[in-house]
DNA sequence: AGCACGCCGACT
DNA sequence: GTCGGCGTGCTC
């Protein structure tokens, strides 16, 4: 053997969470290349695995290494950032090799589905009138084919072809043999939006002009773009303020200068608008050609769609979270728009968050990532005063179009009024009369989250919250009990409201049907559809609903939070809020935040041209702050507010959270681990970490099993993952109790 | 994750 | 005697 043979560290896909190193054969050694798919021998299997390194140091004798079977495609399906970014995920989220390679390499990919070819024939021109006389003899159904083909101006699908004139495939074998037709492959490229995102309108090709504020801003990204340093800008834009323009003149300045753009949506399928008007701008774009990727992409879709941008064909990637691991060759430009939305988040493992993945993978590229929100994450807002962000500013709405009038409805008033419950209030009856009076229409959203999860008092409003984590209990109608979705801790719930004696402290909610019907009697003649989580899922259905309501069939939509998302209705002059409320009860150190920011959301669907919306929000806590900060359009205030209660409280999204869970049939054993590793990883991590658990209330029962929870706060994620794994492996666990790791940089419920 | 090896109980 | 349960350990 020579000692020069190269040597590969390999990733495999087989849930063997350790790189190997195998040799390459001198066949292989131009090709292969880190990024490259690659079939290896594992034992007497044969598996598939990535190329993490080349020429490196093996932990073995040469001779002991096997060799690489053979390259799945000629080309790495990952650059060598994305190879960094995978090694990242592993550690800051504790993610296997597996995990990480099905997150990051699509399906289709890694089974190594090859581009689907379709064969295509034509007819030969040479054919004489003698030959066609003879064939039509002795083969009429190849005369029939030919005569055909020999029609058609250009060549024709041959399954088509075949289906079509009913034709044997021995009959068109024979006319292939007698040369009389030829017979081309072609790839076939599969367009994988048109369905999707039919009927959204095709923003016309015109030149963008943006107005001064727009301008300041592009000009501000456009110069990180040039300067072509890591940076990341917040684009802190108000609805409406026109933020798609500037991205757009910030990705033509990346693309210009032969840069590829990545652009990451919360949904694809909530946010029709913006994905619309990207495509048709970039679909043409000269040699740019965008990709548009999301969850419904069928097997072929995604593998084409990949190997576009792998072998950059196409230079702009439209897509979900998932789009952040685009194999973009030249990436110029990281755009994320919505940048506060909850979807970026993945709730399974590796719970990975798209923007933060989106930040650092511009940093491992050293390019300009743009976040992008009318109310931003409280981590990106924090960022920006910490200096390590910069901000771009839009004040102004597009069309000088005033921010909607907002009215606060106290329900606690409205009940003790009427001495009965209350779904819709007197207030916002009345303007929904008025706007069908006059032909208007209007948006009725009703917020379910957190629906009868939490004990709340109609007198004041007051909501249970747990002693040890000050957020809200969540009450278990099973069992009787509030828990703490946090600590575990568990109490009896309240007969009586602690803060005013009043009895009526209760889980509430009003389910979508009921307020439909409720709406139907104040308005009996007017067209109302309800939106739901039924419609939802008939993508048809929703879509109908919704052209139908942008037409004006429909005079009010009701409907959850979901019709809230990137949805434009130019007509609509009212909104209304249902259980404004309820999303503060959710025991989540989010809920404020959320609150906050469905209002803003809401406010910015309502007005129409010059005319400014109105907008009702119901609410029992009228005076809880995302609402009174909403109602005054506060945003900067609200989030100083909220940073303010956070550094106060040393709560998360400050530092992150990682969840240990150790889960046994037998309780007191897995209690002992628990313990002994949490004790542990205390000695080593010393004041880097703050802990809960194990205590007697972080035990939760499950059926026939228990479950011991260990929350651990830390601003050094890394760290905290090594130490994890030093102590795992200093500290076997038995085969009967289950360990499991989560990092959650977001939601604590 | 697979897939071997291996050590025990229950069958023709 | 062997067939098959799944516990343990290894894979460059």
């Amino acid at each position: 053997m020579s000692l020069d043979a190269t040597v590969v560290c390999v990733w495999l896909m087989s849930g063997f969470d350790r790189p190997l190193h195998y040799r390459l054969p001198d066949s292989m050694v131009e090709n292969a290349e880190p990024g490259s798919l690659v079939n290896v021998p594992l034992g007497r299997r044969q598996t598939i695995g990535l190329i993490v390194e080349k020429d490196c140091q093996p932990d073995l004798p040469l001779m002991q290494l096997k060799l690489v079977l053979n390259l799945v495609y000629p080309v790495p399906v990952m650059t060598p950032a994305l190879l960094k970014l995978g090694a990242w995920l592993r550690q800051y989220y504790g993610a296997s090799i597996q995990n990480v390679l099905e997150t990051m390499i699509p399906g289709p990919v890694r089974q190594g589905m090859r581009a689907k070819e379709e064969k295509y024939v034509s007819a030969v021109k040479e054919a004489d009138a003698e030959t066609l006389a003879a064939l039509e003899k002795r083969a009429p159904k190849q005369a029939e084919l030919y005569q055909f083909l020999a029609q058609q101006f250009r060549p024709q699908k041959k399954s088509l072809v075949l289906s079509r004139l009913d034709a044997s495939p021995a009959a068109y074998t024979g006319l292939l043999k007698k040369g009389l037709i030829k017979e081309e492959a072609r790839k076939v490229e599969r367009v994988a939006y048109d369905d999707e995102l039919g009927d959204v309108e095709y923003a016309s090709k015109q030149e963008i002009v943006l107005n001064d504020e727009q301008d300041a801003c592009y000009r501000s990204i456009a110069e990180s773009v040039r300067a072509g340093k890591f940076t990341t800008h917040l684009l802190y834009g108000v609805t409406g303020s026109g933020k798609t323009e500037v991205y757009i003149a910030a990705m033509e300045e990346a693309l210009k200068a032969g840069k590829s753009v990545l652009f990451l949506v919360p949904e694809v399928a909530l946010t029709p608008q913006t994905v619309g008007r990207l495509r048709s701008r970039f679909t043409e774009h000269k040699d740019a050609h965008a990709v548009v990727w999301h969850s419904s992409l069928s097997d072929g879709e995604r593998l084409d769609a990949w190997m576009a941008l792998a072998t950059g064909t196409a230079r702009v990637v439209v897509g979900a979270r998932s789009a952040v691991f685009a194999p973009l060759p030249n990436l110029g430009l990281v755009i994320v728009d919505e940048e506060h939305e909850p979807a970026f988040k993945q709730d399974e493992t590796p719970r990975y968050h798209g923007r933060d993945v989106a930040v650092y993978r511009s940093f491992l590229e050293n390019v300009v990532c743009v976040l992008g929100s009318a109310t931003p994450s409280l981590e990106s807002y924090r960022n920006v005063k910490l200096g390590k962000y910069k901000e771009d500013r839009l004040t102004k709405r597009i069309d000088d179009r005033q921010l909607p009038m907002m009215h606060v409805v106290d329900m606690r008033i409205e009940m003790m009024r009427t001495r009965k419950p209350v779904t819709i209030s007197n207030l916002l009856a009345e303007k929904l009369r008025d706007r069908w009076e006059k032909g208007e229409q209007s948006i009725l959203f009703i917020n379910r989250r957190g629906y009868n999860a939490s004990m709340l008092c109609n007198e004041c409003g007051h909501v249970e919250e747990c002693k040890h984590c000050s957020i809200p209990m969540t009450f278990h109608r099973s069992d009787n009990t509030l828990k703490c979705h946090l600590c575990g801790h568990e109490a009896e719930p309240p007969w009586r409201c602690p803060e005013c004696k009043s009895d009526s402290i209760r889980g509430k909610g009003s389910g979508t049907q009921r307020i439909e019907d409720v709406v139907k009697s104040i308005l009996p003649r007017a067209s109302v559809v309800r939106i739901d989580t039924d419609t939802m899922g008939k993508k048809h259905l929703f879509r109908e609903i919704l052209g139908d309501f942008r037409k004006g069939k429909i005079d009010l939509l009701v409907g959850t939070q979901m019709i809230a998302k990137g949805l434009d209705f130019p007509n609509v002059t009212l909104v209304g809020m249902v259980d404004a409320d309820l999303s503060l009860h959710v025991p989540d150190f989010r809920a404020n935040e959320r609150t906050f920011q469905l209002l803003v959301q809401v406010s910015g669907r309502a007005g129409r041209g010059d005319l400014a919306g109105e907008v009702v929000v119901q609410t029992f806590t009228p005076h809880a702050e995302p609402i009174q900060f909403a109602r005054r359009g506060e945003v900067d205030e609200f989030l100083e507010v909220e940073i303010q209660s956070r550094e106060q409280f040393q709560y998360p999204p400050f530092r992150h959270l990682v969840r240990q869970v150790f889960r046994s049939r037998n309780g007191d054993k897995a209690m002992f681990f628990a313990e002994q590793f949490a004790r542990k990883v205390e000695a080593r991590m010393g004041n880097k970490i703050e802990m809960r658990g194990p205590t007697p209330c972080s035990i939760e029962k499950m059926k026939d099993h228990y479950r011991f929870h260990i929350w651990y706060f830390t601003q050094n994620v890394s760290g905290l993952m090594r130490v994890l794994k030093e102590v795992e492996a200093e500290v076997p666990l038995p085969k009967d109790v289950m360990q499991i790791f989560d990092v959650d940089p977001m939601s604590v419920s």
